[in-house]
DNA sequence: TCGCTTGCCGAAACCGGTTTCGGTACGAAT
DNA sequence: ATTCGTACCGAAACCGGTTTCGGCAAGCGA
């Protein structure tokens, strides 16, 4: 991939589209005739040089209004090197709990792009090689002006390669090297802290915490809030009742076995991601106990698939539209020139009760004999 | 949106990049001098043009892929009309089933379209009228060369806008008026056939079928399916058992409702999309039954969901990493001239047993029983 | 040997914009 | 009245490619 002998040619010539029943389009020069001016002074009126006159700026501006001139973006590109599109690479193989918000996050990227006569450029990759691959390629044709990077890492090679080029980015979660960079994150670690005052403000006192994945920037926030919230209310630390590196269901559920099988089970357990807390359920339900009832359970990224559960999981809801709009308007204002430092924007998570968590029925050492007796008489389905 | 006067001026000019740390690229002009020959026929050497002598498109070849020459789609773009771009506009306001596979989906064009040197453009745009809008714009500034369409309608606006506009395109989903389409589809229908023949053959007579939604292609289709399977299942189709336009879980819900209300009601029921049968789960559980034992269901799609269901869904899985593949490969093609009427191609869905089915353990009259039972003692949940 | 085709490539125009460089007209300063 | 600076716009170069046109040389038949 990249050279040019490993491309194809193409097997006939190009032929010239036979029925082009497109109108053609208008161009600076119809504009410029019209007008009786030369396309240098419309093309400068169009872009706000300060060498023309106010007068002569609007006359030009209404009439290509009026005509419905729009200036082709490569033609634009090839003299200015924009190309006036964002480029967004996604790597696929991590199984992140983003994808199933894939579509609203490019609804953002999309309304927000498309307003300014902007498009969006977006490539898969698999793994972190290729990912900067794509990059480099995208960025060597001129196809993209500039990045959004979704799912921040703690070590993100994507950074030091735009750094290096000198490629405006902004991304999706913070980072730990913080210069030069732009973001938009989710305060979810205040989410985290949230989830453990709510059920310690219910009475639990031991109360688990199972975090993501621990390349992601995010899982070292979420940590420090989940500590945070058990400062707050008062209870101690239990190294024992943190786990890690869950991310899909399985991955959850034998996080939640390993903390049912401890003498002193949590009462409560807070997932740094939902897709991982859904494991859980069948943990639970494997042992003929209730989420709700004998375990309180709060997760963190409002997936659709949380409503379906039994009950349906309680969680934190992330407006990723948003992120989305924030994140291209951003882009577009670096791109232009802005400092960087000075776009950086955080917003809260919405706690959403959906009837997962309540106040402890059973201390840990009830519910312990009754995971004992469970487990005892629990069939392994299927 | 459209017109440029509504596209604000950027406050300050444009300033050159200070640190343009970028190494410069290879343009055609380096190859042309580096080889003593003039870049009119390097051009047409790297074009495959028949008045350059095979050694010479050899010799140019040769170089310039060892110089890592890669020609400027925009430079081009601007010559040819062609950008060397894929477009995809997803409508964002239908919630059908396919966006957890957006990802998937993505991942397959992407694939074959950088490994030609393409690239994807996407946007997304909310309603009918505003895709249109979309593509329009699209189309007007040259961005892409030809479009994938998502979710074929049963009159779908954007075909006839393409037609008129000659524009290539590659449709997801078959069409009525075939005439100068291309499409890659999978045959759902086929596997509703599939689904009745399964539940017919261990021993289920009252099979009921809940369609999706009717503006789509496909719903037409998986109904003949169903009908198909019944007819060679010998079983007379009853149209009480028939529902439609369920795409969601609440959907899913009331057409399952309706159904158990029924005085006869199905000891099986099949759906066309897996999102709605996971409303079934709900109204089966409302009246302490269990799906998979009371009553079989199978779904289609193959969403992740169906999995975390209890008992897990059994349905059909769609391979939409691989449609993606063949949508831009089949784009490709059509964009350098192949015929559309060649371009079409299917695919099975592969049948997915998870345990939602078996074997009818109550007729239908008993199962009436028991449901007018279970609908008295039955708690409203929530 | 001459003329004519054919193969092959160079020169230059072109695509639709942007940007540099001058040049003119005008008002103000001397 | 001349000079000078400034505001404003035209002319032309330029970006990186593609495509048209024309010309040279070799090959061919007469």
């Amino acid at each position: 991939m990249g050279s040019f002998d490993e491309q194809r040619l193409p097997e006939r010539l190009p032929e010239r589209q036979p029925a082009g029943r497109r109108r053609p389009r208008i161009t600076i020069s119809d504009v410029s005739s019209a007008l009786g001016l030369t396309k240098s002074t419309v093309s400068r009126a169009l872009n706000g040089y300060p060498d023309i006159s106010s007068t002569t700026r609007e006359r030009v501006r209404s009439t290509a209004a009026r005509m419905g001139y729009r200036p082709l973006s490569h033609a634009q590109a090839i003299r200015t090197g924009r190309a006036r599109a964002l480029g967004l690479v996604i790597q696929i193989d991590d199984h992140d709990a983003h994808r199933p918000f894939l579509a609203d996050f490019l609804a953002g990227i999309s309304f927000v792009a498309s307003g300014e006569g902007w498009t969006i450029t977006v490539a898969t990759a698999d793994g972190e090689a290729a990912t900067l691959a794509t990059m480099r390629r995208l960025l060597d044709e001129h196809k993209v002006d500039g990045f959004i990077l979704p799912r921040t890492l703690v070590e993100d090679p994507r950074i030091a390669l735009l750094r290096s080029q000198d490629v405006p980015f902004v991304m999706f979660g913070r980072t730990r090297d913080p210069a030069g960079c732009a973001w938009y994150d989710i305060r979810s670690e205040d989410a985290m802290a949230d989830a453990v005052r709510r059920l310690a403000s219910v009475g639990h006192r031991r109360i688990a915490f199972v975090n993501g994945g621990g390349r992601y920037q995010y899982s070292r926030l979420r940590l420090d809030g989940f500590r945070r919230g058990l400062a707050s209310a008062g209870v101690e630390e239990d190294p024992r009742l943190v786990r890690s590196d869950a991310l899909v269901p399985h991955e959850g559920e034998e996080a939640a076995e390993s903390l049912l099988a401890l003498p002193r089970p949590p009462t409560a357990v807070v997932f740094a991601v939902d897709s991982a807390a859904l494991g859980l359920y069948r943990a639970v339900r494997r042992r003929g106990l209730r989420v709700g009832r004998h375990l309180s359970v709060i997760g963190y990224d409002g997936i659709p698939d949380g409503n379906h559960a039994d009950p349906p999981l309680s969680t934190y809801a992330v407006d990723i539209r948003r992120a989305g709009e924030r994140l291209a308007r951003m882009l577009i204002e670096r791109i232009r020139g802005a400092d960087p430092e000075r776009l950086r924007e955080t917003a809260p998570a919405t706690f959403i009760d959906r009837g997962s968590i309540a106040a402890p029925e059973l201390g840990p050492g009830d519910l312990a004999r009754l995971l004992a007796a469970g487990r005892a008489t629990a069939q392994p389905r299927r």
